[in-house]
DNA sequence: AGACTGACATACC
DNA sequence: CGGTATGCCAGTC
């Protein structure tokens, strides 16, 4: 294919996750377990990590506003601290490395 | 093809 | 409430 394209090419399921991430609203947060559902893969949420671990284009995709099921903020690549601070920055309180009114910062896709 | 790796989740103690 | 154990999944070695 030319040159053009092969930046493209799906990795299946990595490929959703990084899509899906920009579609989170700033201000709110989603879980790993909540996006492993939306693509179709209720049990997924560990592999969603690691896609978002290994994230080629992290500017482009707010790893930050991904978090854990119980309200944690899960694993950060730069640092969960950065996470936390991030989080703030939108407007997510975090208090000892768990996010106030979780229930109802969570965004989850239709 | 088979084993190992991890930014998870849940159950138990 | 915190640590341990088990299950799950896609990617990588």
């Amino acid at each position: 294919m030319s040159t053009l394209c092969k930046n493209i090419k799906s990795a299946g399921f990595n490929q959703k996750v990084w899509q899906a991430l920009k579609k989170i609203p700033r201000g709110r947060v989603t879980t790993y377990q909540e996006l492993a559902k939306h693509l179709g893969r209720p049990k997924a949420a560990r592999a969603v990590g690691n896609a978002l671990n290994k994230n080629p284009q992290a500017p482009q995709a707010p790893c930050h506003r991904v978090v854990k099921s119980d309200g944690g903020l899960g694993g950060y690549a730069r640092g969960a601290k950065k996470k936390n601070e991030l989080l703030e920055l939108e407007g997510v309180e975090v208090v000892k490395g768990r996010i106030e009114e979780f229930e109802e910062k969570i965004f989850r896709f239709k």
